[in-house]
RNA sequence: GCCCAUGUAGCUCAGCGGUAGAGCACUCCCUUGGUAAGGGAGAGGUCGACAGUUCAAUUCUGUCCAUGGGCACCA
């Protein structure tokens, strides 16, 4: 006598065991229809679950996010039934859902082509419209791995033979095509109407580069055509948002197969460098760092005490000179460590904390490097902070503090947290470890942060918080760190004398909070959409004059905004008004100065914002205010 | 580093076994025009690099380099 209670608290009571499908039935024809999946207890299963006992029961449509995590999940699954079909010797692995979609991966003894895609997304249309049950199957697992052995499906044995041993597993069944799966699934694959295959890639079997590469396809699939298109329409707002576009459109900066991963900057998009660079350094100031420079190339063995060597050598520039073997540096802790070491310390001077731009380079493997956001040359804005056990609670408060300021200030409100523990590869005690990764979470406590932990992801040294940016565009990029760091100091024999007259080493903090310079203006860049603030664009205004005879006027405005800090420029250009503004827009520039006969007449100017805005005629005082203004507040510029 | 794709004028791209084309940008001339493209003329390319096949290679093949999408990596 199953007593089922629906979501909304009603119940209902059913003479035998029922399926979810049968509750569904029994509410209402079209939910029974709409029906994806259900949830029984916060579990979800098919619709043909079978209830005996009193339960919790959710139908799942596609109007639930668990229903669109279905759909997703028996897409990727007709994908496979359609390879399978179409390149039968092809072997089945995984296929799971990921943001947005699914992706599955196939043995396959060539390469699948474009072609191929467009051939495998008609078949998948054509079995989705024949309205193909899925039906769920419980084997025992021994006989599901000889089974998937005797139809040459060797991956998906040996997932399954990974499963212990008298487990019982689920096999989903559509048609022809039998796979291993948790489920659940649609009850029928007339459910799966909206997807759309969108590239294939390579893909080392079980994320493994040691082990074979399989094909991946990705692909989309949603409950509704507009939110397809919707995603598809966000994706190609992202292509126009690319930084290395409108690093060209907007003449920023360029990358060359000379140097790759390395960025050549030019005028307009060092003036956003100097921007970012100085307002760092002013807020550094302010906030007690000293700032230092250390040399970019210095001797192996500082890097084999560090430990670097052993861990990164072959991610290391080397260079030498006169029989001495070099580094070029990777990053700046050594150097910091230097200048700490130099005289006596004493735990007065702590915290001491040392800031610098530092140049870095790192050969990162081919593959990784993207654009202007993952080079082998950077900027960090680094500091490292010395300090006593004592000191890192304060030390991590002030710098999430000083962190949340910098991202409100260009402009990125939702910050996301993760803390990273001891990875297997790492040096130091795990006594050390322990209290290093408690202090780091006391520190995200304190600050009420809430975060993710990544269980293995720390540095080799020591556990880590990093913040990430979510941009407009929902994209998540990660920027600021803060690394304790319990064992690089005593490596390179950091100490200082405590209030004991003992000898102490001192605990470092790494932080750095936009990353590197080059991939957080890159950020920027696809953030603003290459219009950036009036404070960040490399040219503020411009003053157009309509014809030849009002250019004299049009330079001594322009000279007038100049001499006021505003970076500023004339266009005298033989060109018709409409032209210049058409081209200036194009530019993102954010005000644009329109004089002709009746400003000249009137001493005034008209002005007009980049995004069409027209705010009159003003006088240049008032002008330069509201610019002045403006450029302070860090205001955005419409 | 691995898989796949791509590399033609400053940019975006077309083309093709008989050594190249468009649009925009650029230069000059005409036009002096009031808020997103006025008109005309001109200049510009060892078709990523190096080999090979061929009477002939930008085109076909191979190797390398770079870029793009993924994977792996990211101190």
């Amino acid at each position: 006598m199953p007593v089922v209670t629906l979501p909304d608290g009603s119940t209902r009571e059913f003479a035998k065991a029922v399926t979810v499908a049968e509750v569904a039935q029994s509410i209402g024809a079209g939910l029974a229809r709409a029906a994806l999946a259900g949830k029984v207890d916060g579990r979800l299963v098919d619709t043909s679950f079978s209830i005996s006992g009193d339960v919790q029961l959710g139908i799942v449509t596609e109007k639930d996010a668990d229903g669109l995590e279905v759909i997703r999940h028996s897409t990727a699954h007709l994908l496979a039934y359609a390879v399978k079909e179409l390149f039968p010797t092809a072997q089945v692995t995984i296929g799971p859902v990921i943001d947005n979609g699914f992706y599955y991966d196939f043995a396959y003894q060539r390469p699948f082509t474009n072609d191929d895609l467009a051939a495998i997304e008609k078949r998948m249309g054509e079995l989705a419209r024949r309205d193909i049950a899925v039906h769920r199957e419980v084997w025992q697992r021994d006989a599901a791995v000889a089974f998937f052995e005797s139809i040459g499906e060797h991956y998906k044995a040996e997932l399954i033979g990974a499963i212990p041993q008298n487990q019982e597993v689920s096999l989903y069944r559509q048609g022809d095509f039998v796979d291993l799966c948790r489920g659940p699934h649609v009850p029928s694959t007339a459910k799966l109407k909206v997807f759309k295959l969108m590239k294939l890639a390579g893909a080392y079997w079980r994320g493994d580069h040691r082990n074979e590469q399989l094909q991946r396809i990705y692909g989309t699939a949603w409950a509704r055509k507009e939110d397809q298109e919707a995603y598809l329409h966000m994706l190609a707002e992202a292509e126009k948002r690319d930084h290395r576009k409108l690093g060209r459109q907007l003449d920023l900066f360029h990358l060359q197969e000379e140097s790759p991963g390395m960025v050549f900057w030019h005028p307009k998009g060092w003036v956003i460098w100097q921007e970012v660079e100085q307002y760092m350094r002013r807020l550094l100031d302010r906030n007690g760092y000293s700032e230092v420079k250390t040399p970019m190339i210095m001797d192996r063995s500082l890097w084999e005490r560090s430990g670097h060597w052993e861990n990164y050598a072959e991610h290391m520039f080397t260079t030498a000179s006169e029989n001495r073997d070099y580094a070029i540096k990777p990053m700046n802790c050594p150097g910091h460590i230097q200048i700490f070491n130099q005289g006596l310390r004493s735990y007065r001077d702590l915290p001491l904390r040392l800031a610098e731009f530092g140049s870095c380079h790192r050969n990162e493997p081919s593959g990784a490097l993207h654009g202007i956001m993952r080079v082998r040359a950077f900027v960090q804005d680094d500091a490292h902070i010395f300090c006593t056990e004592a000191q890192v609670l304060s030390e991590t408060t002030a710098f999430i503090d000083l962190l949340q300021e910098v991202y409100a200030d260009f402009g990125f409100d939702d910050i996301l947290v993760k803390l990273s523990t001891r990875p297997d590869k790492r040096i130091g005690s795990d006594e050390v470890w322990d209290r290093a990764e408690v202090a780091l979470a006391e520190g995200l406590a304190a600050k009420g942060l809430s975060y993710d932990l990544q269980p293995g992801e720390g540095a080799f040294y020591g556990p880590k918080i990093e913040f990430s940016l979510r941009d407009c565009l929902g994209r998540v990029w990660q920027c600021g760190t803060l690394q304790l760091d319990f064992a690089l100091p005593e490596r390179l024999d950091a100490h200082y004398a405590g209030e004991d007259n003992e000898r102490h080493i001192p605990v470092m903090l790494h932080r750095a909070i936009l990353g590197s310079l080059e991939r957080f203006i890159g950020i920027l860049i696809e953030h603003y959409a290459g219009a950036m603030p009036l404070w960040l664009s490399p040219t503020q205004a411009v003053v157009l004059n309509i014809s030849e005879k009002q250019g004299a006027y049009a330079a001594q405005v322009a000279a007038s905004l100049r001499h006021a800090g505003l970076r500023v420029e004339a266009d005298l250009r033989n060109e018709k008004i409409t032209y210049k503004i058409r081209e200036h827009s194009l530019n993102k520039l954010p005000y644009q100065i329109v004089v002709g006969d009746k400003e000249v007449a009137a001493n005034l100017v008209a002005v007009r914002t980049r995004g069409g805005g027209d705010l009159g005629q003003m006088s240049i005082e008032a002008l330069t205010g509201r610019l002045l203004d403006e450029v302070a507040a860090r205001r955005g510029t419409v």
